[in-house]
DNA sequence: GAGATTATGTCAGCTGCTGACATTCGGCAA
DNA sequence: TTGCCGAATGTCAGCAGCTGACATAATCTC
């Protein structure tokens, strides 16, 4: 199979354009099923409740071939973000050069949840299952580590795409790395600050949630805050 | 012993101005020296390398002994972070009202690498292993999971200090919450731009690393940035 | 010094994760 | 079709992290 633990699936979405053969489908098929069996097992009982075994008993696999799909546990239930996280920096490559960096990025997590509202790929990957999925990581804190982790590991591309964007050396410039991180971390605390109150299915709470948070980011900075 | 897990020592600095009896005193001494030994080791061999049996034969106690003073073996290679966090944190309280909340913020870290490089409490909390430290981190996998999520821990306490600062509601207002991620990670971005190049010993040289991300938070933010 | 607390040791056991090797299955050409 | 090659999977053994339960030894309190 692929190299170790490089997510293989979705990496190479078909670069050939040919068809890609029953071995490769297999393949995806029963990483798809392992994401899915996974996700369902963890929502139904627990992150730390589901074992591994029982994960590959439900797809009928041996725990073994669990990990040669998923490096770790924390990986397959972080897989679904992954997707989204990738979708998210594809969108700010494509955002017209006339945009600021700042306004490259706002506008790219706004398209990012809206798409992830029409294509609903997976069949779990709608935008409640993927808020039930982004509760249960803030509440699980090994899951919470390693998608901090994961997270970070994405700002360093980001900061390229943006230094690239611009026309600046990210080694020289610090602008890239430090918006990357301000962006990511009001980002988080949007999240953070998610409660499922109204059953709104949509992605438009979740957007207007975090287009709130990002106005604050000037006023925060700036001098003293009432009094 | 104490409660399950709640760090035993640091955190309760003699509140009752009674002094600590032969019992705890042992405590802490048992705790000090894992510490110690786990943080050789670590930087020694490496993190993945170095088994908790090790550590605790090092201490000579048993395993037992030592999951009793530290939940996992994240938890001992951070604990001398955690007191450099907690430290942080005291500097906010006692921030002059004077400053802006983000004037408060910069001053304190300031403050935090001096104290630091005054005060050699521990015997291996000098600035030099500190810096060690955070390489050895940003360079492990489950350290840095780990660590970024005793951050983000730390990150709720400096938003209630900061709204309590103001006067503003931390669950009405934004810009607390708003304002401690941002300053968080754009410290983390300093973090990582760190290479110990010369071989400076103070923190100045971190200091003012520190202080150049700072500085590009505005501009950051700001329209285009070159062209 | 006796009894109550509390830290520690010992032991058994589960779970996550990995290397090594055998086996089966899909891809491809004679 | 046949037969071979390589890739995916299964099986097995084993280590390391971590935990509950109970016994023992140390400290504390009176």
């Amino acid at each position: 199979m692929a190299a170790a633990h490089t997510p293989a699936a979705p990496a190479a979405p078909d670069t050939t354009g040919r068809l890609p053969g029953l071995r490769e489908r297999k393949k995806r098929q029963t990483r798809d099923a392992l994401v899915q069996a996974a996700h369902q097992l963890f929502l139904g009982q627990g992150f730390a409740e589901t074992t591994v075994d029982e994960i590959a008993a439900a797809v009928d696999v041996s725990q073994r071939t669990f990990f040669r799909y998923f490096a770790n546990k924390d990986e397959v239930a972080l897989a679904v973000m992954a997707d989204a996280e990738n979708h998210f920096i594809e969108c700010v490559r494509q955002r017209p050069a006339g945009e600021s960096p700042f306004e490259a990025l706002r506008a790219s997590i706004v398209q990012s949840w809206r798409d992830l509202a029409t294509a609903d790929r997976t069949g779990a990957g709608s935008v409640t299952s993927a808020l039930e999925l982004l509760r249960m990581i803030e509440e699980t804190p090994t899951l919470l580590a390693a998608h901090l982790r994961r997270v970070t590991e994405q700002e360093r591309v980001i900061v390229r795409v943006l230094a690239e964007r611009e026309g600046v050396d990210p080694d020289q410039d610090l602008r890239p790395r430090v918006l990357a991180a301000a962006f990511g971390s009001v980002l988080r605390a949007a999240h953070l600050s998610w409660t499922p109150d109204h059953e709104d299915t949509g992605p438009e709470a979740m957007i207007a949630l975090i287009d709130r948070h990002l106005d604050q980011l000037g006023p925060a900075l700036a001098g003293h805050w009432q009094h």
